[in-house]
DNA sequence: CTAGGGTTAG
C-alpha cells in the first residue's frame, strides 16, 4: 500500500503524463485502493473526492470498493445515488451489478427494488451480470419469488445464473428446490463447479440428509471438481451435520489449509455431537496454528462447555474471548445462560440475564424458563415467563413450556389457567413438522396431514411400532399428546406426530441409518427420546435425530447425547 | 473495474 501511495503522489506532481493516462492511473489507484482492506478505503475516498469530474470507472471502483470492506454500510448505495442524482455519467452495467451486489450484502431491499427499476430506465436488463445480481439480490434478502422470477426471466442461463439461484434455495432451506434445480442443470448441459457444489452440499447440511450428502460428495469425486478450503469446509459441515462426524473428522484433518471457518466448523461439529472435550481440544489446536477464533468459533466452544457441563472452564473462555477483543453477541449469552442454567445456577443465570449490556432475546428466556422448570423454582418461573411473554406474545411454544412447569409440579389448576389463555388469545400449538430423507428426496410429514400416497403403509408401519414399543414397557404414545395435540384429539393423534410418521416412513422405505430432521417448531420431547430409544433396539437400525437444538444418535436402544435432559 | 461459495445458541 505504500507503493501505491508513492506512485499515486507521483502521479498528481507529474505533469508529463498524458491527461487520459492520468486519469487511467488514478482510477487504478481508487480501484486498488477500495479494493484492499478496510484500512484503505480512507485513502481510495479522498482521491475519489479529489477527482473533479471522476469518469464512470472512477465511481464504479469506488461503489464497489467500498462494499468490499469488513462491515460495510449503505456508502455504496449512497454513492450511486449521488450518481444518479449528478445526472452524468450514465451508470452502466457494471455499476448496477456492483450497486445490486452492495444491497444484497447489506440486505436493503427498499433500495434493491428501486434500483432494480433503474435497470431498465438504463437498458441494461439485457446484461447476465446485471441479471445474476439481480436473482443474487432478492435471494440474499430472501424474497424468493422474485429472485426465481428474475431467474427464469434469464434466456441464456449460465454456470453463475443457476449457482446464484440454487445457493439462494439452499440458503433458506429449500432443499428439495436446490436439488432439482441442480439436476435441471445439468439437464441443460452446464457442468457444474466447485462453487456450485458449496451450495448443493450446504442444501444437504440443513436438511440433514446425509445419503444425499455421501451421493453429492461421490459426484465431486467423479466430476473431478475441485475440492478447494470452501467446499471441504462445507463438506465438514455437511458430514457433521448429518450425524457422520468421523467422515467429518477425517477430512478435516486432511486439510492442508485450515482458515477460521475451516477449525470453527469443526468445533461446532464436534459441539453439537456432544464431544466436548474434541471440540476443546481442537480449540487449543487451532489457537497453536496461529488460526484466529472469531465469535463463530467462540459459539461452538462455549456450547460444547455448556453440552459437557464445563462451567469455570466456560467462563475462562468468555473472559478469553473478551481478551481477543471479540464483542460477545446474542447467542454467546445465550451460551453463557445455558452453561448457568444447566448447573443449576438458576439465580446465577438470572442475574448474568438482568446486567446483559444488550437487551436478552427470547431465546435466552426461554432457556431460562427451562432451567427453572428443570429445578423446579415456581417463582422465578413466573417472573421469566413474563419477560418472555412480553416479547413473544403468540408463540405456542411459551404457553407449553409454562404448562409444563406446572405439570411437573402438579399445578393442575395452573396448568388448565395456561391452557385457557392460550385459548382465549386464539393460540394454536404449532404444527409439527418433520423430514426423513430417503434416495435422495427429502420427504416430509406435518401433523394431521394424511394426504401421503403410502399413508395407509405408514399407519401399518406405527401401529407395529406401537406395539413393540408397548411389549418393552413403555406407553408409545405419551409424547403425541402432551407434545403435538390438544388432549382431546388423542385418538385421531395417533397417526399424525411428524417425528414418528418420519420414522416410520423410514423404517418403511430404506435400510440406511434413517435421518430425521425435527423442523424449526419442534424439539424431541423427553417421551419422544425415550419411544426413539426404544424403537433403535427393537428395529435394530439406527436413527438420527436432528432437532432445532441438538444432535441425537440412537443405536441399540441409547443415544449419542447423555447430557439432553 | 463486472455476477455465484464454507462456520452462528436454546
Amino acid at each position: 500500500m505504500t507503493t501505491l501511495r508513492q506512485i499515486h503522489s507521483h502521479v498528481l506532481r507529474s505533469n508529463t503524463l498524458p491527461s487520459f493516462f492520468k486519469a487511467f492511473a488514478l482510477f487504478q489507484i481508487v480501484g486498488f485502493c477500495a479494493l484492499s482492506s478496510s484500512g484503505d478505503i480512507k485513502h481510495a475516498r479522498a482521491v475519489f473526492n479529489k477527482l473533479k469530474n471522476p469518469d464512470i470507472f472512477s465511481w464504479n471502483s469506488m461503489i464497489r470498493g467500498c462494499s468490499l470492506i469488513q462491515n460495510p454500510s449503505n456508502e455504496p448505495i449512497y454513492l450511486y445515488y449521488k450518481l444518479i442524482k449528478r445526472g452524468y455519467p450514465n451508470p452502466n452495467s457494471y455499476t448496477l451489478a456492483f450497486v445490486l451486489k452492495a444491497c444484497a450484502i447489506i440486505l436493503a431491499f427498499k433500495e434493491g427494488w428501486q434500483i432494480h427499476s433503474h435497470v431498465y430506465k438504463f437498458g441494461l436488463d439485457s446484461s447476465p451480470f446485471v441479471q445474476t445480481a439481480l436473482v443474487n439480490f432478492y435471494a440474499k434478502c430472501e424474497d424468493i419469488g422474485n429472485a426465481r422470477r428474475m431467474f427464469d426471466e434469464i434466456p441464456e442461463r449460465n454456470l453463475i445464473a443457476w449457482s446464484t439461484m440454487i445457493s439462494g434455495y439452499a440458503r433458506i432451506g429449500f432443499v428439495n428446490e436446490a436439488l432439482s434445480l441442480f439436476r435441471e442443470m445439468q439437464k441443460e448441459g452446464i457442468k457444474p463447479d466447485e462453487v456450485t457444489m458449496v451450495s448443493v452440499i450446504s442444501a444437504c447440511s440443513s436438511s440433514g440428509a446425509l445419503d444425499l450428502g455421501r451421493w453429492v460428495h461421490a459426484f465431486i469425486d467423479k466430476h473431478i471438481i475441485k475440492v478447494d478450503l470452501e467446499l471441504t469446509t462445507a463438506l465438514i459441515n455437511m458430514y457433521a451435520r448429518c450425524g457422520c462426524i468421523e467422515k467429518s473428522r477425517e477430512l478435516f484433518d486432511a486439510m492442508p489449509k485450515k482458515d477460521t471457518k475451516a477449525w470453527s466448523s469443526m468445533i461446532v461439529g464436534l459441539a453439537i455431537h456432544g464431544l466436548a472435550e474434541d471440540a476443546l481440544d481442537v480449540f487449543s489446536k487451532m489457537l497453536e496454528a496461529n488460526v484466529k477464533p472469531n465469535q463463530i468459533t467462540f459459539i461452538g466452544v462455549l456450547s460444547a462447555c455448556a453440552h459437557r457441563g464445563l462451567v469455570t472452564q466456560g467462563q475462562n473462555y468468555w473472559s478469553n474471548m473478551i481478551g481477543y477483543g471479540i464483542e460477545p453477541l446474542m447467542e454467546h449469552y445465550g451460551c453463557m445462560v445455558d452453561i448457568l442454567c444447566r448447573a443449576g445456577r438458576i439465580e446465577e443465570a438470572y442475574e448474568f440475564v438482568e446486567t446483559m449490556p444488550i437487551s436478552p432475546n427470547a431465546i435466552i428466556w426461554r432457556t431460562l424458563l427451562m432451567g427453572c422448570k428443570k429445578k423446579g423454582m415456581l417463582e422465578k418461573g413466573e417472573i421469566v415467563a413474563k419477560r418472555l411473554f412480553e416479547l413473544e406474545p403468540v408463540n405456542a411454544e411459551n404457553y407449553v413450556l409454562l404448562s409444563n412447569m406446572y405439570a411437573a409440579n402438579s399445578m393442575w389448576e395452573k396448568v388448565s389457567w395456561v391452557r385457557k389463555k392460550m385459548k382465549d388469545s386464539g393460540i394454536k400449538a404449532l404444527p409439527g413438522c418433520s423430514s426423513v430423507e430417503i434416495g435422495g428426496f427429502v420427504h416430509e410429514f406435518v401433523v394431521g396431514d394424511r394426504s401421503h400416497p403410502e399413508a395407509k403403509e405408514i399407519r401399518e408401519v406405527l401401529q407395529d411400532i406401537a406395539e413393540r414399543v408397548r411389549q418393552a414397557g413403555h406407553d408409545p404414545w405419551t409424547s403425541v399428546v402432551l407434545h403435538d395435540v390438544g388432549d382431546e384429539e388423542k385418538e385421531g393423534a395417533l397417526c399424525e406426530h411428524s417425528e414418528r410418521l418420519a420414522i416410520a416412513y423410514g423404517l418403511l422405505k430404506t435400510k440406511s441409518p434413517v435421518v430425521i430432521r425435527v423442523a424449526k417448531n419442534l424439539r424431541v420431547c423427553p417421551d419422544c427420546h425415550e419411544v426413539t430409544k426404544i424403537i433403535s433396539k427393537v428395529y435394530e437400525r439406527e436413527i438420527i435425530v436432528r432437532d432445532r437444538v441438538r444432535f441425537h444418535r440412537f443405536v441399540d436402544g441409547a443415544c449419542s447425547c447423555k447430557d439432553y435432559w
